[in-house]
RNA sequence: GGGGGAGUGGCGGAAUGGCAGACGCACCUGACUCAAAAUCAGGCGCCGCAAGGCGUGGGGGUUCAAGUCCCCCCUCCCCCA
């Protein structure tokens, strides 16, 4: 064995020979059913900026994951892939004049090769995917027809969100509130919703798109983020939440002399959490946009109302609905009958109302809403108190309140809304009534006399799949003049995209330029007609791509269920928190729906999610465009990967921000070259006999390695705890050390021995190299990929005698050796013996005497 | 404002209600060396010469015993309004 650890030989050696023995590739293996693994951690988008330690943070948290599982026995799917489409190939085309497709494959290649593979991740590589390729998108248009089939993708006119600078239409969870603009003086402008990608301000467009139903699955999603117990509460609670359901009652407001009742605009439809503050409404306000607007606004009240629709329509809903945003509106001069009260209150418009969300009308209730107070004190309209808080005397109205006619009205600078349950006031037959039941019972009453009903409402959207842009799926739709939109028979799938386009970036799909792809022929009629120009969302491609890896090569269904139900759900997805509302809500409904089709053995796709941390350096999260991105190839060139990945999961656990530190990284080389150096020293004095004295030395060495065995083992098991796994590696390596470098007479070569096994299997998950290259010294002919996990034996933990700490008045005072089979009377009789406690108990008297076994003794005194 | 999470040495971080600071980094001392690096041995929460005292964001409480459990407060991060 060489004398010296040089991690860069052994490491393409053992890297040559995974892949050429193809020890990681799995196929399904009947007996082996119900004892898989499949650990998968989201796939990469291939950049241009390729990938540095933060990427490979994951890949190493789920390879180890992976390494140890195998060592269990378990029978391991381990892919990698690549999430291939998407806008910065696009913009390098733009920029650069290269395809698309050109940069993509060349960046997968260079990170394929040179990057993941220097690491030493157990992927099985020939499932390798990448979803710009023909083989993997055309699945995409499959799942497409099947949506639409369903009646789940659909085309409408909206008013979505805009991108001006990706030149595109994103979805609702792809608008984000960027922190970068809220600091202090940018106040006004902090609320604003910005693209995902590129934090530009999003506008309003309104335009003709594809969508997904994801609302129709939103109560299941809701439901089933309860029935996810190893996923974190946070992204539980974060989908809850973006699901958002409101459970209420729509109410029905007749309009006042209405213009014309014929025509139907006689009605205003609101919905409310709320229906017991009915009687306390003193407004109606309808979202801008809704459609009643224009036939309910009075001429004399349009110009303005006008003004004010142009103001707010282009501003984001984020910015709209934030709380400490300027509420505005107008009233449009129509007037609505309370159905509870028959009192009429006035029509308003205003910005805080969505018209895509409920009924697009809202019932304004000041006393007991904070919004519609804030509201109604800017524009001086009346509040009307219906709920009185507990405690407060029914008989009387709140002090410095005045009576007006149509209701209580409050002196609101010295009063605020009232939000919580309480007591009914002011509402009729209603009134008496703890506010709880009157939401029941005012429903009820609604429904009875025809003016109402109980409602949900959901925040979820569907889901905005169109971009006008290149590099994604061709959508598989056709426009015919005579039949309207047509959806390409199965059959002509995949469909193509073209190469030959103008990359322009200027809002129109690029597919508009290449006009022998767009013009066709409608699969119906067979006359002349255009093909959809829009391509998907690339959230498509990584949607269903965990379903590809399973059967990466089928090229008649998009994979086997068969080999779905070998394999799935995916045991362990690692990943980071960002995803929690986009990809993995996507995925989930996804999943749902392919469940629906009998695609797939169960309806949520991962049991287990695992949110990783960033990684830091120089106080900012690593990333090639901050300038502070540690390359993977410069740590691999001068310590190893080993040195590499084993520092990474020791640094911080898994789940937190990890600070990257160079001199960590040495430290961390120093250790593994610590290990080679032990297991070198054992070799060398390997073979000889046991020295005379050996006998306690050998005892406390099989201490050691049977109490690392379990310490790993449980830190591994429990949680994902990396970083005190490797620490009780390090110890057992330290204690190697220290009985290696005892007399020859007192050392042990056979427990030396046990304890280098036990090192380098305990390791291996974590620096798989240097764990190959040192179980081929130690004499086993096998990959220790594949070797067993070891298991501890008990007895080797048990001693003659034990320290126990000794307290008084729960104060640390001293120590004491027993017997490791003394009771708790003989213990106490020792420590009561001992003198530097009989010192502290000083001739008082002992009230108790506490003994927790194995650990300490609290001697209780006065 | 609502939800999720976090505050422990100089730093990263350990601690099923039971000896706070495992393990590592940095630092200090010593050995080896002409010297340095590497390596090895030792030290390393704070105050104190010491005995000892004080210490897990702050304040209360429960307990023989609290970083850990309960109540109040402060600060920071993330998500949503």
């Amino acid at each position: 064995m060489q004398e010296k650890y040089e991690p860069q030989a052994i490491e393409r050696r053992w890297q040559e020979a995974w892949s050429g023995e193809r020890v990681f590739e799995v196929t399904e293996d009947p007996s082996r059913q119900g004892d898989t693994f499949y650990a998968l951690t989201m796939f990469p988008y291939p950049s241009g900026d390729r990938l540095h330690m933060g990427h490979m943070r994951t890949y190493t948290i789920t390879d180890a994951i992976a390494r140890y599982q195998r060592m269990r026995g378990r029978h391991v799917l381990h892919p990698m892939g690549w999430d291939a489409f998407g806008l910065p190939a696009e913009n390098a085309a733009i920029k650069r004049g290269i395809h698309p497709a050109k940069w993509t494959w060349e960046n997968i290649e260079y990170i394929r090769d040179q990057q993941m593979k220097r690491m030493g991740f157990s992927y099985d590589w020939t499932r390798e995917i990448a979803t710009c390729s023909p083989d993997y998108y055309r699945w995409n248009q499959w799942f497409f027809l099947k949506l639409y089939e369903h009646g789940l993708a659909y085309r409408k006119e909206a008013a979505v969100n805009w991108c001006p600078s990706c030149a595109t239409v994103l979805a609702n969870e792809q608008v984000i509130e960027t922190r970068a603009a809220v600091s202090g003086a940018e106040r006004a402008t902090a609320a604003q919703g910005r693209c995902w990608r590129c934090e530009s301000v999003v506008e309003k467009k309104n335009l003709m798109q594809w969508f997904f139903r994801i609302t129709e699955y939103a109560d299941e999603l809701l439901a089933g983020t309860d029935e996810l117990p190893q996923w974190p509460e946070k992204v539980r609670a974060i989908q809850r939440h973006w699901i958002g359901k409101s459970t209420g009652a729509e109410l029905v407001f007749r309009v006042k002399g209405a213009v014309d009742e014929a025509k139907g605009a006689t009605e205003v439809r609101v919905f409310t959490t709320r229906p017991d503050t009915a009687c306390g409404v003193t407004y109606i306000v309808l979202a801008p946009e809704h459609p009643l607007v224009r036939e309910l606004t009075r001429p004399e009240h349009r110009e303005a109302v006008e003004a004010f629709i142009g103001r707010v329509a282009a501003k984001s809903e984020i910015e709209r609905t934030a709380a400490e945003g300027e509420k505005e509106g107008v009233p449009i001069g129509a007037v609505v009958t309370n159905p509870f009260t028959g009192d009429e209150v006035p029509v308003w418009i205003a910005n805080y109302v969505l018209y895509e969300y409920g009924t697009g009308a809202v019932m304004g209730v000041p006393a007991h809403d904070e919004r519609d107070f804030d509201f109604a004190r800017k524009y001086g309209l009346p509040i009307r108190q219906v709920i009185l808080p507990p405690g407060d005397d029914p008989g009387a109205a709140p002090a410095g309140s005045a009576t007006t006619p149509g209701g209580v009205r409050l002196e609101v600078g010295q009063m605020q809304a009232y939000t919580e349950p309480g007591t009914m006031i002011h509402s009729g037959a209603f009134d008496g009534m703890p506010s709880p039941e009157a939401i029941a019972a005012m429903t009820r009453h609604a429904e009875q006399h025809g003016f109402g009903r109980a409602r949900v409402t959901y925040r979820l959207r569907d889901w905005l799949i169109s971009r006008q842009r290149y590099w994604g799926t061709p959508i598989p739709m056709v426009h015919c003049p005579g039949c309207g939109t047509v959806p390409l028979p199965e059959s002509e799938l995949p469909l193509i995209l073209p190469e030959n386009v103008q990359f322009t970036g200027h809002g129109k799909s690029p597919l508009l330029s290449a006009p022998d792809w767009v013009n066709t022929t409608c699969p119906r009629c067979g006359g002349a007609a255009q093909r959809e120009t829009d391509t998907m969302d690339g959230f498509m491609c990584s949607s269903w791509y965990f379903m590809r890896y399973v059967d990466a090569h089928n090229d008649r269904a998009p994979f086997d269920p068969a080999k779905a139900r070998y394999w799935l759900p995916v045991d362990l997805y690692v990943g980071g928190v960002e995803h929690a509302i986009m990809h993995l809500l996507y995925f989930r409904f996804f999943t749902r729906f392919c469940h629906k089709l009998g695609l797939v053995p169960a309806p949520e796709p991962v049991t287990r999610l695992f949110t990783q941390g960033t990684v830091r350096y120089n106080g900012q999260r690593m990333s090639k465009s901050k300038g502070n991105a540690v390359s993977p190839n410069d740590l691999a060139d001068e310590f190893g990967a080993d040195t590499a990945r084993v520092f990474t999961l020791f640094a911080a656990p898994p789940e937190s921000d990890l600070d990257w530190v160079d001199s960590g990284v040495e430290g961390m080389f120093r250790f593994l070259n610590r290990v080679w150096r032990n297991v070198y020293d054992v070799l060398r004095q390997g073979g000889q006999a046991a020295g005379p004295q050996s006998a306690a030395a050998a005892k406390e060495m099989r201490r050691q390695t049977h109490g690392a065995i379990k310490k790993v083992t449980d830190d591994l098991e429990r949680e994902f705890s990396f970083n005190t796994a490797i620490s009780a590696i390090m110890v057992l390596s330290n204690a190697l050390g220290d009985h290696l470098r005892l007399p020859a007479g007192e050392q042990d070569p056979a427990a030396a021995r046990e304890a280098a096994e036990a090192l380098v299997l305990l390791l291996a998950p974590f620096a798989p190299h240097l764990g190959e290259e040192l179980w081929r010294e130690l004499g086993h002919q096998g990959f220790v990929a594949f070797a067993r996990w070891p298991v501890h034996d008990p007895a080797a933990l048990l001693t003659d005698e034990i320290e126990l700490a000794v307290q008084v008045n729960g104060k640390l005072r001293s120590h004491v050796v027993v017997p490791t089979a003394a009771d708790a009377d003989r213990i106490r009789e020792i420590v009561l013996a001992d003198s530097q406690t009989q010192a502290q108990i000083d001739g008082k008297q002992v009230i108790k005497v506490v003994v927790v076994p194995g650990r300490l003794v609290n001697v209780v005194i006065k």
